[in-house]
DNA sequence: TTGATTATGAGACTCATTCTCATAATTCCA
DNA sequence: TGGAATTATGAGAATGAGTCTCATAATCAA
C-alpha cells in the first residue's frame, strides 16, 4: 500500500523539520518558505526558479539560503536532483512521488517520466554482481520524441535545446 | 564479429579526419594534437586534463580549440561525455570499445563499469511504448563499492568524493 | 598563388554555484 | 525566562567550467 502524503493543508513541511532535528538544525523562517515553495513547485525547477518563488514571499530572501537548502532537501530525499546537460541542475519534488526515470528530446527539451520495475531488478542484480549497494540511480534516454519526429512541434513549445 | 581498431600507428585520427572533410571543415595542426591526445587517454578525463596534455605538446594550444573539439569529437562519436555531478564534463575514449554504463561509489569516487543487454532491450521497449527515438543513454548508479563499505579504501585511493 | 572559407589564440565574459564573514535568529538549559 | 552557545542568515565576493569575440592565421579548392 502506498502513502499519497498531501502537502498542502496538513504536512507542509513534508517531514522536513523532524529531519533537521535529528541533525541539530534549526528551524527557520527562511528555511520555511523555502521548503514551502519548492514542495508546492509541480514539474521540474531550477535553484534559480525557485529563488524567484521564494523572493516573492520574502523580499529579504537570499540565494544563499535557497542553495543551501536545496542541499538539505536533497539528503531529506524530499527532492531529487536532475542533470539535464543544461548547465544548472533541475529539481524535482518527491512526496508521495515515485522515482522515476526520464526520456530527453534532444529537439525540444520535452521530458518524459517512464517507469520499469523489472530495468531495477536488472539493476539490482548488476550491484550484486560488483558487491555494489545502490543508494540512487538516475536513468536517461536521450533521442528524438514523436511530435519532433514529425515535425509538429510549434517553436514556442521548445523548453531548452539539448547542445549535442 | 567486433572491429577492434587500434588508434596508436596505423589510424592515429581514429576516423576524424573523415568526419571533419564530410563536414566542410578543415584539417589542422591543433586538431591533430588534441585529437591524438584525447584518443591516447586511457580511463576518464577532463577538458581540463586533456589541456594539460596538448599543452606539453604544443604551447600555443588554446583551451578554446580543445573546448571546440571535445565537441566534435562527441558529435562523432570518437568520444563520449560522462556527467559525474562534479561540476564539469568527464570524456572517455570510444575507439574500439562497447558503450557501457557506470557505478559510482559516493565515497570514494571510484567508477565501475557494466553493460547489460538485457536492461538496453528494455530500454528499446519503453521507447517504443513513447514512441521515442533513442540517440544516446545514460545509465549510473550511485551507491557504495565493496572496499568502501568494508572500510578498505585508503584516504589516497580516493577520486574524488560526491556531493551528496 | 590566390582568394574564399574556416580555424585559431588570447582573453574577456557568463552564469551557476559556493564561500566568507559580520550579524541575527534559534535553542538549550540553568 | 534570560542569556550563552550554537547554528543560520544575507550580501556580495569568489570560483571555475565553459563560451564567445574578434583580429589574425591557416587551410584548401581551383
Amino acid at each position: 500500500m502506498r502513502l499519497n502524503i498531501s502537502i498542502d493543508k496538513q504536512n507542509p513541511w513534508g517531514g522536513f523539520e523532524e529531519f533537521l532535528k535529528e541533525k541539530g538544525m534549526k528551524i527557520t523562517r527562511p528555511r520555511e518558505v523555502v521548503v514551502k515553495e519548492a514542495l508546492a513547485v509541480r514539474g521540474h525547477f531550477t535553484a534559480d526558479d525557485l529563488w524567484a518563488r521564494v523572493h516573492k514571499k520574502d523580499r529579504t530572501a537570499s540565494k544563499a539560503t535557497v542553495y543551501r537548502t536545496l542541499q538539505l532537501l536533497t539528503q531529506s530525499r524530499l527532492i531529487e536532483p536532475r542533470d539535464f546537460e543544461q548547465g544548472k541542475l533541475y529539481y524535482e519534488q518527491m512526496v508521495g512521488h515515485h522515482h522515476h526515470d526520464h526520456l530527453i528530446c534532444l529537439e525540444c527539451g520535452k521530458i518524459t517520466e517512464f517507469e520499469n520495475p523489472a530495468i531495477e531488478e536488472l539493476q539490482e542484480k548488476v550491484a550484486r554482481k560488483y558487491n555494489f549497494t545502490i543508494a540512487s540511480h538516475s536513468h536517461k534516454m536521450y533521442g528524438t520524441c514523436v511530435r519532433c519526429r514529425q515535425g509538429k512541434t510549434k517553436e514556442k513549445e521548445r523548453e531548452f535545446k539539448i547542445k549535442f
